[in-house]
DNA sequence: CCCCACATTTAGGTGTAACTAACTTTTCTT
DNA sequence: AAGAAAAGTTAGTTACACCTAAATGTGGGG
């Protein structure tokens, strides 16, 4: 099956919003900045290819070739942005748009090549699970900074955002994957959570705490 | 200038056809495996947007916009061929389809890093000169093969072919760039030149034999 | 249970890039 | 120099993927 870039991006999309669940025209066309009414349009193509099943006015969700396909892709963009931080010195916030691109346009040797040659890495730069060739995705953490309590010692896994001005900032203030992080004031009011990374003190927004997983201790 | 990848394909295969000389629908419809007409239609976006020269029934040349746009695509085809083969270890009969599809798709930063990393390589593996960053072309030997007298020596420097099937077999039969070649033999009747690479007796016709191009001595 | 707000789909249209078939221009051959 | 062959262009379609505007369906509050 040969696919158009924009419906491998359209899979990945209903892959990433549903998580099984099924995916609205609007969370899709949101996500991919395309108007409700071309999400329409595309949902009928690929539910005419198998793709998803998709009925009217109740979302779609994706059927087991459009699942495979959608984590084919994601492999291909994690392990881009995986190889773009590893061998040629990009950094975490720069990673995303350049993979963004690429996945829909290398081959299988050069996807076998670079997994090879990164000794087939499990996580991504931002410490989303690839998923493996045959489809499977390694496990991750689903423990939110904003839900650790005062006094806590986490260790920071995963950062689910895409936003370069985010990743830059976290970055800056020594929050990276691994970094031992020591919740030291959680201000109910301002929404605000106050942590220690070795000896530097940090403020962080609770929607910023939301998108930072971690793991208990240190 | 945002420009299509078939617009990208267009301007490279207008100037590698004509070097300067102007070339024809037919040439450039060959050269991408597209109908006559569809060249014609796309001869005249690009006249429209002052890329190329067109008058009708007599060819395109490319204007100066046109010719660095086509400069610029062609230092990413050559330097993503030459990162595939020193940085990911393929052969020089796989890199051409990967970098024909990727150098429409990669970031200045991307070409910048991988020239970085190479060390701002002049010729790609096949000796085809790589367009510096400011659109200047290094020189390369236009002796052929072909032209070599009986008895001389010269060094391989360049291999004007994408086919993979022809590069392999000159790979295998020790024809590199580098190698040299004593020629031990013309027969004008059979149109075969024979050499010798190292101690091995190699036949090549005289087609080959024309997109080799060699330095005189080794 | 009706109405309204919102979500979604349909209808109609754009731009890109290809195709085939028919026509025109150029070039070659005699 | 005429006529045929080759090269190139025009006309008319197709497929893709997007858009806006208008119509329709859905689910919750009154
Ligand atoms: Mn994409
Ligand atoms: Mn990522
Ligand atoms: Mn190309
Ligand atoms: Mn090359």
């Amino acid at each position: 099956m040969n696919l158009s870039q924009n419906m491998e991006d359209y899979l990945k999309a209903i892959f990433q919003i549903g998580h099984g669940e099924s995916a609205s025209t609007s969370e899709i066309a949101e996500r991919l900045s395309v108007n409700p009414a071309s999400v329409t349009g595309m949902l009928k193509k690929l539910a005419e290819l198998k793709l998803v099943e998709y009925v009217s006015y109740r979302g779609v969700t994706l059927t087991h070739a459009g699942r495979k396909i959608a984590l084919e892709v994601l492999r291909h963009h994690r392990l881009i942005e995986t190889y773009l931080a590893e061998a040629l010195g990009y950094e975490w916030d720069q990673v995303h748009d350049e993979a963004e691109r690429l996945e829909h346009h290398i081959s299988e040797e050069f996807e076998d090549r670079i997994a090879k040659m990164l000794g087939d890495p499990l996580y991504d730069p931002h410490g989303d699970p690839i998923p493996t060739k045959d489809g499977r995705l390694p496990p991750v953490s689903r423990e939110r900074l904003a839900d650790a309590n005062e006094g806590e010692t986490v260790t920071v896994r995963r950062v689910g955002s895409e936003d370069s001005t985010t990743l830059r900032f976290l970055k800056e203030h020594g929050i990276r994957l691994g970094a031992a992080l020591r919740i030291t004031k959680r201000d109910d009011r301002t929404h605000t959570i106050t942590v220690h990374v070795q000896r530097t003190r940090v403020d962080l927004s609770n929607d910023v705490c939301k998108i930072i997983f971690v793991e208990r201790g240190s």
